[in-house]
DNA sequence: TTGACCTCATTGCAAATGCAACGAAAATAG
DNA sequence: CTATTTTCGTTGCATTTGCAATGAGGTCAA
């Protein structure tokens, strides 16, 4: 005896679509507030940056690269890397054999600054699995499920 | 023998809050490309519709309900309202008892078009169901803790 | 070697976003 | 009853975003 003929019943609560993109949006700012503050340095770059500093053992790494490791546009990370450039944290550096590639490094500023910021992450994500505690292992198995799935 | 001195080991596969905002991601736009391309229809609108879909038993829905409830800044969901009235999906009626109270609700037109839209969210929901298969309620249980977890 | 394609990174532009400020209305204090 | 404070929703503005277009460099075949 609702008005609500032909729609069905649903809820969104539990739509695992959107309570991940909640969780997501939660966590993300909450260490996003962290770096921000404290460093004045954004979502994108903190990306950029975490994937240098993986890669310091020295494998090039171009926009695309990054593009392609951190699921995120081109044009993002472009942009992320010329903020981060100008504030002297990383250097780009035209790759010699192909010179269409744009080689990112650290500078030791930024090596100086991941050395404060990666600490602020590693503690987080103890935060987490505190907080996840138990359901850890399953919650982390289901997320390698969604990731994985190609397509 | 590295030239990294201070920086700690960190992996950013193994981040939570990383492969979180990638999943999430994920799931999302391949939701959301469905009514976009099919009904013209962004997120931020369809959360505001699904909310109002869900409250069709009739209790009166506010701008400030939709934020608190969806997790959206309430100009992200009043520029949603605006676009989804101007379209004809939602009327917008001022509160009789309290004039600042803006009352949101579905047209004709906008359950018609939940008629439509929510089968595929439901089809999506049992996709997902699918790929996560034994991992499921593992990974519905860690997701509880993260969002209810406050603060 | 030349010309047709492909790849990489940047940029222009329109749209979306976050935040602060605003005006209107209600609640509260005095 | 007036004055202050709070709440609600919208809007202005600067920034960010996504997408398409661009230009520069590379590849490959004829």
């Amino acid at each position: 005896m609702t008005e609500t003929p032909h729609v069905p019943d649903f809820d969104l609560d539990g739509f695992t679509p959107y309570r991940l993109a909640v969780a997501a949006q939660k966590l993300s700012e909450q260490l996003a507030k962290q770096y921000r503050v404290k460093f004045g340095i954004s979502i994108p770059e903190w990306r950029v940056l975490v994937h240098l500093s993986r890669a310091a053992g020295n494998v090039a790494v171009s926009v695309r690269d990054i593009e392609a490791r951190v699921a995120m546009e081109k044009s993002k990370v472009s942009r992320a890397a010329s903020r981060l450039e100008e504030n002297g944290y990383i250097k780009k550096t035209v790759n010699d054999t192909d010179r269409r590639l744009v080689h990112l490094s650290l500078t030791d500023k930024g090596r100086a600054l991941m050395a404060e910021l990666l600490p602020l992450a590693i503690a987080f994500q103890q935060e987490i699995a505190a907080q996840l505690d138990e359901t850890m292992s399953g919650f982390e198995a289901g997320l390698d499920r969604l990731l994985n799935e190609d397509e």
